[in-house]
DNA sequence: AACACCATTGCACACGTGTGCAATGATTGT
DNA sequence: ACAATCATTGCACACGTGTGCAATGGTGTT
């Protein structure tokens, strides 16, 4: 059994299915009774107006592409809510694809928004195959990157201010007395990775201190990369007093490498994160990070599409202010140096 | 510019559309030289088929609905990884909706959904608003329950065995020499709560232990509820050895009361969880809880989807067994009773 | 040479919706 | 009373793709 199609209405309201159509749209160009009649036929009928016809003629989908890595990653989750929260209100659907960090995969996803014509696309992919983002380019779709940049015109983005918000971190960490800190990043973190670090390195620089290259190891952003991560710190002569971590699932590895050294937080080793994932707040201790509005960044992201749907063409680069959290995993070094 | 269609590959082509359609479906129909050279045609022009097109003669979409009550709960973003995963293997696209627990959105999304035609419907609301579960009855689409029972027949269902898991899991608990073991549920956890309770309940009584009512409390089936509840069970006279939670969420506020409280896990209170999501590896200690394979009983999910798609209307409720992953949450009771 | 058969192609319609334009009848203004 | 205006409706086409059926021309058979 066929869903019931205007056609139907209009045979039962002996009308054409012009009508039917526009007393649907709410159209001013039908009498206002027979309008009345023919909606409460739709609605007695159930009648769901099929998308897909719609938008054939239309030549748009109402429909947005959103591209993660994994949704699995309570970032990518936490971004894509407010992401379908706002497209929701604006009365979009979202098509959520995961990309997997595989080649094959980008490939095929890419080519399913393309059939698919998407009016939009969101991509949140922290690990981004460079390899795709031109295939991307080639459709003819408004792009709008979060935390990830790309070089060219073609993309608009929402990132987070990743250097502003280190330099506070590890300016926050100065003030507590650290002379000797630690980074400790993602090998996959790309530009973020580099960005975090950039404002590490500037706030040791702005406090004269001298950053050691021993003290710069690299996780996988995840926390049994930090966790080996934090153990090879561990295992030179003189250890850190503090350790800035490149996120909160990194901290959470190197957190458990210090407890199993017999060490202590923050008594002997001071530990910050970055995201404030909820998970952040019940660590023990709960941990020292910046907030970055995932939700908000979501939002912030469809919002920038909109205004690309509406024709507004203005190169977009909106960046989001991280917010510091402190909490218990940071404290002054037991003994000045 | 419109996307280019098989009739602009016809035009160059010098044939009908007919023919170009046939020929990139592989239509065994037309002339094997042609076919080749439409294909070229087609990839030069970087032709991508219209979905919408297609789906409004095929009426299917190729499409599934996917309702979460928030992609935020890394219980939820775990199974539609799964879904999504297997989806793409099958062609399907995943269309993500979050309810948000809130009536208003869940009736917006059966619309959307219904206008979206899509093929069919997997559902993952542990707490599903039972209001617009006969809304999706209404529409002549399969639908998988995941995690959450429905007494009618028209859904099937992907379930973790709750009952055989709890029971195994308060098992342990005895095994180990606890008698006072508390339950701390969820007051909006419905069957999944219930269930759990039968399992506890059964292996309490299995031991010749007595249930006592103070003892059971409930949250929300979040680390803040799980907080205030463990909270209270800790202001009694007597306080259990052991505290049997509903879910890790509601375990990591447990912990944290109990932290504050100034006792220690294991030593004087174990504590599980359920679900085994990434962080119950690294709480403080490691929780010991029942792993529920989120991303495979998401591909259950799908391919129960898939059977049903396929016609095979025979019902379906799969129960899917837990697995007990004991870590250091859990020990022998201090001191004997 | 007449016929049947086969490979290949196009015609025409269908899917469900939106809309410019013309047609119709009614209403208003002078 | 006549023309002009307005409200309402239907016609017909468009969107892009799939497919039953007929048409065409060629090949092989007797």
């Amino acid at each position: 059994m066929r869903p019931t199609s205007i056609k139907d209405i209009a045979r039962l309201a002996n009308v054409s299915h012009s009508t039917v159509s526009r007393a649907l749209r709410d159209s001013p160009l039908v009498n206002h009774e027979t309008a009345a009649e023919i909606r409460r036929l739709a609605d007695k009928m159930g009648y769901r107006l099929s998308a897909a016809a719609r938008s054939l003629v239309t030549q748009r989908t109402d429909t947005i592409g959103v591209v993660v890595t994994t949704i699995a990653d309570p970032f990518a989750a936490g971004v894509v809510e407010g992401i379908e929260e706002a497209a929701n209100e604006h009365g979009l659907s979202v098509l959520l694809a995961n990309s997997n960090a595989d080649p094959e995969r980008e490939l095929r996803v890419v080519r399913t928004l393309e059939e698919r014509r998407v009016d939009g696309i969101i991509v949140t992919a922290s690990r981004v195959g460079a390899l795709y983002i031109p295939e991307l380019e080639r459709m003819q779709v408004p792009i709008v990157l979060l935390n990830n940049q790309h070089p060219g015109e073609f993309a608009h983005s929402v990132m987070i201010a990743n250097t502003e918000a280190s330099e506070a971190l590890a300016g926050h960490l100065i003030g507590l007395g650290h002379r000797q800190i630690a980074y400790l990043g993602d090998r996959f973190g790309r530009e973020s990775d580099a960005e975090r670090f950039e404002g590490f390195r500037r706030a040791l620089t702005a406090a004269g201190l001298k950053l050691e290259k021993r003290f710069v190891v690299h996780g996988d952003g995840r926390p049994e990369g930090g966790h080996e991560a934090m153990a090879r710190l561990l295992e030179g002569p003189r250890r850190p007093t503090a350790v800035f971590c490149y996120n909160d699932m990194s901290a959470l590895g190197a957190l458990l490498a210090i407890r199993e050294a017999g060490l202590r937080v923050p008594a002997d080793i001071s530990v910050t994160g970055f995201d404030d994932l909820y998970l952040a707040q019940y660590t023990e201790p709960p941990l020292t990070t910046v907030r970055q509005p995932m939700r908000r960044m979501g939002r912030l992201a469809l919002e920038t599409l909109i205004q690309l749907l509406a024709g507004d063409r203005t190169k977009r680069n909106l960046k989001v202010p991280g917010e510091l959290i402190i909490r218990g995993s940071t404290a002054a070094p037991q003994r000045k140096l």
